[in-house]
DNA sequence: CTGAAAGCGCTTACAG
DNA sequence: CTGAAAGCGCTTACAG
């Protein structure tokens, strides 16, 4: 089918130097001639090298292929726009990243074999609970593995001593999306929140308690919700809009960190009638480029996800290198409020703010 | 962080052999005494011996990797579906697989360097147009690459000679479901699949004419469609949905090669109004679970997605193992038709064929 | 500034 | 039936 991959020594041969300097020049040791490296990297331009993966990741016992591991990646575009993020700052520092798709005991079957068999320098676990039985199993086996990990996206049930975190600060998304909204004047608003993230609770109630407004019954308005299989995204979302929309007081606005919903959610209120934003604001959570498209555009709180992304690869990156003594090291990303036009916004189409109109229409599900 | 991984060495001490006993026990030699292999086994499982990939891989020369490049990978049921029936495949003989999404020129960016790197034992191209330029490039960098691979879902601009191809008769699947849907009494009806792939419309019209029923207008009611971003999936289906509906006569059925938006579109003409299947029949293809749990299920025309999948990873492996000589290989995977509740059928709900109802309500999209 | 040599963990002819 | 040895393609002390 093709010609045997050319090696080192195929460069060697025809630069006329030792395999060893050719190694050296290829990665620009400085030890080496300037004249010597050129001619080195033209030899292997013109043999079109590259060099073996297995090859170098046995010598130097780091195979520099970096994992993502998040269930349902490729599901959530967040997941992947994260992915590309992440490629990126990999690449800048010669790794690869590789995304698994790992789901409740779902895909670790694929991965097993592989994570324990040294194909990865360090794993990267994003937006897990580490409350969930099954993600520590994960944790456990790659930590048998002996392959370095961080833990991205944050989880309050993981101790911070011996962990390297890379922090995601739920309960500050909470407490500016809340305070965001109730600037604008809303009063009762529901918020989706994922199940295993208490922490959004909390940054609800710290927005109320900031501005000494009363707080309605936010057992009830806060309604949180599970893990959603894909093909249930659009079920989900008309009955979270159902119970949403039977809330009374009708509530005004509604804060969706339950981000994978908030698109499907938009869609069930329009098609229950409402005016959005009019009849109802919206801010959610993981900003990804499709907000900006849907209608109307979504406001959202969010890390920005390549500054997240390189902190995650930074960290995971100088475990890697630094072996086993690296003090364990937790970074928190900030999250900023990105205001488009779901609330309201001046962008556009005027300031609607604080006039929230009455809306007589039938509510059909 | 961890104890250093268990190697061969590891196991030949504890067993009081030399290294190259253990690695054939290890595999089963016949060679090696039962009682050995034995020894060996249990002192393997004790120290959780897990084979180094990159060794094996730099020694033997098959890394056993293998990679499974499609388009929208994950964002597609039925490629998941495939991944999780290749990856079945693969284990049975001691391969892996990795799922790549590479989709025009994007993707790449990440898997070049590893394919380059000789990461892949093999790779499957899923379901790509070699018609487009970018595809081809592709294919030629992991030739480049002296990689192998296969072809699966075929392609009409490929030449047979010189490929591996596991196919699927596109034109027989069209067929089969246009005289499905012709045999229920259907006689305007309408289409929707991927622009790339005219056999379809060659599938469609020999069902017609094996019949003698006359076409009315195939260059209207074949309706093609590109490359959909998974943003647009609703976007796309609405309009489609309002294009099958405008068609005049209004069609009775529509056949959807394309399958990821079978879902979405039968969504939006229920939206519109429409009862199914009464108003409207449906069939598809790329046969998914899923496809159980819509309302109402959906009738496709499919290969068996384990049987493609085997067939597809037989092939693979075998180009791997036989090297370069390995004669150029064509299997046609056979479609079946699955009839659920789409077109009306029998099952739950009585049968009704024949007696199609006029609708008189409003459609609105 | 460059090269010879050992080693990463495995496999596989070749001896015995 | 088992072992010593070479080799896969790279990296990296260690000499010179």
């Amino acid at each position: 089918m093709a010609h045997r991959k050319t090696t080192l020594k195929d460069i060697a041969e025809l630069a006329g130097l030792s395999v060893s300097t050719v190694s050296r020049a290829l990665k620009g040791d400085t030890e080496i001639a300037l004249a010597t490296r050129d001619r080195v990297g033209k030899a292997a331009d013109r043999l079109g090298y590259q060099p073996n993966v297995f090859a170098r990741g046995l010598s130097t016992q780091n195979t520099r292929i970096l994992a993502l591991m998040t269930q349902g990646l490729h599901f959530s575009a967040f997941y992947r726009q994260c992915l590309a993020a992440f490629e990126k700052s990999a690449h800048e520092r010669d790794y690869y990243i590789l995304g698994c798709s790992v789901a409740q005991g779902h895909g670790l079957r694929e991965y097993l074999p592989l994570l324990r068999g040294g194909m990865f320098a360090g794993v990267s676990f994003m937006d897990y609970s580490f409350g969930d039985v099954q993600v520590l199993d994960l944790s456990r086996e790659v930590e048998n593995a002996g392959v370095p990990y961080v833990v991205t996206y944050d989880d309050p049930s993981l101790p911070e001593d011996g962990y390297h975190i890379v922090r995601v600060d739920f309960a500050d998304q909470a407490r500016q999306a809340i305070e965001h909204l109730l600037k604008l004047g809303h009063r009762h608003i529901a918020m989706v929140a994922p199940w295993s993230r208490p922490q959004f609770l909390n940054g609800y109630l710290q927005a109320y308690s900031n501005t000494d407004l009363p707080c309605h019954r936010p057992e009830l308005y806060n309604i949180p919700v599970g893990l959603i299989p894909e093909e249930g995204l659009m079920d989900s979302a008309r009955k979270i809009a159902e119970e949403v929309l039977n809330l009374s007081p009708r509530p005004t606005a509604v804060f969706v960190p339950k981000a994978i919903m908030a698109g499907p959610l938009q869609f069930c209120l329009k098609r229950a009638g409402l005016r959005l934003p009019d009849d109802m604001a919206m801010v959610t959570t993981k900003d990804v480029r499709d907000y900006e498209y849907l209608d109307p555009p979504l406001t959202s709180v969010s890390v920005d996800i390549q500054e997240f992304s390189e902190a995650s690869v930074e960290t995971l990156v100088k475990t890697i290198e630094g072996g086993n003594e690296t003090p364990s090291r937790i970074v928190t990303v900030p999250s900023h409020l990105i205001i488009r036009e779901s609330c309201g916004s001046a962008t556009g189409r005027g300031w609607h703010g604080l006039e929230r109109r009455k809306h007589g229409k039938e509510v059909v599900l």
